[in-house]
DNA sequence: ATAGAATGTGAGGCATCGTTCATATTATGA
DNA sequence: TCATAATATGAACGATGCCTCACATTCTAT
């Protein structure tokens, strides 16, 4: 073989340049770490770091996509188990409650940065995450058309927006618990969240 | 009188200064703006800015806290408006829906601040405003409360996770909306929004 | 062993930005 | 009108930080 050594050390330094930057990132917020620091977690010459990386920005977009891998990965998972429709929901509750709780440091950095302050900056990163995201609303929203038809739930709103409510209910728990970990614990029994759905507010 | 004159124009500049920065800021994040930019879109000169705001931080606090004031404002006369637990919550989504149609600019710097979490400088800041988000959680938790001792609603789950619920639901549709207006324009019916949570998906 | 390719290094160039302050301009009131 | 106070101004300063590049080091293949 001619080099799959060298691929492989390459691939390990830039894993541990990441990780150094993840560290700093979600604990300082991108604008208040800079190129030097990294470098120096990582042991690292800052040259080094742009022999792997064009910029800061695209050292910072590296680590968001590969989050939102994680995500569609495990995410597209869980509503793919077989099961009632009602189960689906319920392992996409789990699911996303164990991905998030296991990336709790790329999250904070996603929602303070990509999310919060920089907005226009980050434009084709965030718009390039948000597809991904509209695409996967699709296929939530296709698992509440189905148990529709088959009568496992009733037509009580637009399947999309019953995924996007969802969706948003379960980040609400998340960030109740991102907050303090202590007074709001992420529900065990997925039914917590689904049932403010399932069930009625008012008599039918 | 001594000098009504003098603070009359202090403070209209003062406001003309706010509004250039909130233009700014909402639209490319408080790093990505400067000073200098500010004063610019004002019409003042840089020095005159400091004359008026201490420094960068000073400004962007001024602008958040009158931000917070005029949410917090409207939004607990929405829910005190007198009527049924059912029509609070109606009137809820309806003034939500407005107020932040109202500007977008000012949509913007909501999501980046409170869903956004947060930006280390500003921890202080930061923490006061959630705060009084917490506390008019509370407030829209005991609309859930009270109806649910009244027969109105069902005891379906816990009222505060209710509140949080619909907050996030109805921000969900917001963010729809912002991103797309024409594709997902917010509902008029506030009942598209409301029925998610008062109808039941499952049979009961 | 050695040429030459690949990779690592970090001081310094360059640009940006927050802030200050000496000076200019304007307003006030006698 | 003029003295004085209030306010406005923007050039200059110092600090920070991204990124480059000329050079050093390490690896590979013959």
């Amino acid at each position: 073989m001619k080099t799959p050594r060298r691929e492989r050390e390459r691939l390990r330094k830039r894993k541990e340049m990441l990780a150094a930057a993840l560290e700093l990132f979600s604990e300082k917020g991108y604008h208040h770490v800079s190129m030097a620091e990294i470098a120096e977690k990582a042991e690292f010459a800052i040259g080094t770091l742009y022999n792997f990386f064009k910029n800061k920005e695209d050292l910072y977009k590296a680590l968001m996509l590969e989050l939102a891998d994680t995500f569609h990965r495990e995410l597209t998972r869980a509503i793919e188990k077989p099961g009632g429709a009602t189960e689906k929901l319920r392992n996409y509750v789990r699911a996303k409650g164990e991905i998030f709780r296991a990336n709790v440091a790329m999250i904070r950095l996603y929602f303070a940065e990509t999310r919060g302050t920089s907005f226009n900056i980050m434009a084709g990163l965030d718009s390039e995450i948000r597809e991904r995201y509209a695409g996967f609303m699709k296929r939530l929203a296709a698992v509440f058309e189905n148990g529709m038809k088959s009568k496992q739930l009733k037509k009580i709103a637009d399947p999309y927006h019953l995924a996007i409510a969802l969706d948003s209910v379960i980040n609400a728990f998340l960030f109740l618990w991102l907050e303090a970990p202590d007074r709001h614990p992420y529900p065990e029994d997925p039914d917590t969240i689904v049932n403010i759905l399932f069930k009625g507010l008012v008599e039918s």
